[in-house]
DNA sequence: TACTAATATGAACATTTGTTCATATGAACA
DNA sequence: TGTTCATATGAACAAATGTTCATATTAGTA
């Protein structure tokens, strides 16, 4: 067992119905992936921070009372995928969200939250 | 070092202005543990299938090819975050959407990795 | 060029997480 | 009541993840 033939009687029709529905699985991957970069407590901090105004690396170091390389460390987890855009002044890298549509996303999550 | 007074010339009004501007953190810690939730691939694809259809455990099963036990287990998880509900009938429990602000997340995600 | 400030990054470590395996619970039916 | 199907759950284990520590890189400045 432990297999997937331990299933008797699905509801074949319905799971055909709903896979013949389903995006492409590519798609739901990367869904999935961008929610589990939101879904870092330390990662959604600096979100909402940068949603406000445009920070450094040491403001928000100062800001969430963390080591500047955890910061960076997770801010580039938030590059890599596009969350957020930076731009280098001198000796500092200010950052801030990539888009409206990120905005959106955490806007959006945060009220659910408030319920 | 590795302590905060690492940090030498943070632009201390920025931070206390963002400070001063940031949801309470219980709510931000609510959001990303919703996020988290929804950024495992196994449960996007659960909560995908079931946007389209209230679907028990056992198609659940069949449509995603893992073990009643492995969708069991993640189906919890979304019972107890509130992202899912359940009726029973009979031997089987079917599962469907929380709410309408759940697809919306779901669809925005979407929307967002389409992109 | 040497030095310092700001940021980035690799390695290591502890913690968290998702699946499997085994078993328990709950409901229908003979 | 005993059996079977559908689902739930505890324990264990492997894999993924976030932070720390040490160090590298990059930019400004003496």
């Amino acid at each position: 067992m432990n297999n997937i033939c331990e299933i008797k009687h699905s509801n074949e029709e319905a799971v055909l119905e709903v896979k013949s529905k389903m995006p492409d699985s590519e798609i739901i991957e990367k869904t999935a992936e961008c929610f589990k970069i939101l879904g870092d407590i330390t990662r959604m901090k600096i979100l909402v921070a940068i949603s406000q105004r445009e920070l450094c690396v040491c403001d928000l170091s100062a800001l969430l009372r963390m080591s500047q390389s955890a910061i960076s460390h997770q801010l580039r987890i938030l590059r890599n995928t596009n969350l957020v855009r930076f731009r280098r002044e001198g000796k500092s890298v200010y950052y801030s969200l990539a888009d409206q549509h990120v905005l959106k996303l955490i806007e959006m999550g945060i009220e659910h939250a408030k319920e």
